[in-house]
DNA sequence: CGTCACGTTTACCTTGACGTCAACCTTGCT
DNA sequence: AGCAAGGTTGACGTCAAGGTAAACGTGACG
């Protein structure tokens, strides 16, 4: 029997099967099919079956964690490739990202402001109901 | 020539034509077809031409901002429904409204959690891309 | 040999809120 | 009569990020 820990860190040079894969990052087969169609991952292919590389781990971490920032598979396929295409250019680079970072985050305070703003209105919304319908109830009374 | 302010406020009687009411509240025709298609709205029909009445407006006005509060076409329909269907239980129709409300505001709040926890992520992530920036830098020099 | 248990590919489906396009009426003006 | 402007319907396209289904392959086990 499988040991019941947490499945352990696999080594750096260890190739996981599309399970594996899908265990450690909580993602489903057909979400890692779907990203190696878009270019976002290049597992190792043996026949027809894939093998998960350390890169395509790493690749997979930062897919997932720029999407939690709401950046669009699209952005991350080309921040990608960006490093991947001349490995050199890195002062350059990580400029770009960072500008681009500091586009979406300023985009994100916009969002939230907005938000805040809803919330706000909504809430008043909300208090005036509030007040219709103790009105209501008093006069029922 | 057309006074060059802005539409003049229509009155409570007036009825409007689809121009007019795209203009009144910046949307395209299309959207005011689709709304009705979806019973958000129930203009008056003249032989295929509509004519919008104040109360199409009134609705209107709710649906627009009630998608700002992030409520799906859907949901604003079933509200505006309930509300037309029997005008008589006001108090119940209120109250579900204004439960509706809450839990849209529970939604709202739950998502600006998460978009402060991921700015301050994003935050945390470009202090670290400066940071190897400036070392890269320094070590060019 | 049968048949699990996984794996793969291809291809279409989903959801929301419209956009886009074609083809057809009316009206009003000339 | 002609014709353009503006209206209408209906049908299909769009976008993202996958879900779902069908049909097939492959290896191990008994």
């Amino acid at each position: 029997m499988p040991c019941a820990f947490d499945t352990p860190p696999p080594a750096k040079d260890d190739l996981l099967g599309i399970r594996q894969m899908c265990s450690q990052f909580d993602v489903t087969p057909r979400t890692l099919r779907f990203y190696e169609a878009k270019e976002l991952l290049a597992p190792i292919r043996r026949g027809t079956a894939r093998f998960f590389t350390y890169r395509d781990r790493a690749r997979l971490k930062l897919v997932l964690r720029s999407k939690r920032f709401g950046f669009s598979l699209e952005d991350i396929r080309q921040l990608l490739d960006m490093y991947d295409r001349d490995p050199g250019q890195q002062d350059a680079q990580l400029s770009r990202t960072y500008a681009l970072a500091a586009g979406r985050l300023a985009q994100m305070e916009r969002q939230r402001d907005e938000l805040d703003e809803a919330i706000a209105e909504l809430k008043d919304a909300m208090a005036w109901g509030a007040t219709a319908l103790s009105d209501l109830r008093n006069a029922a009374a």
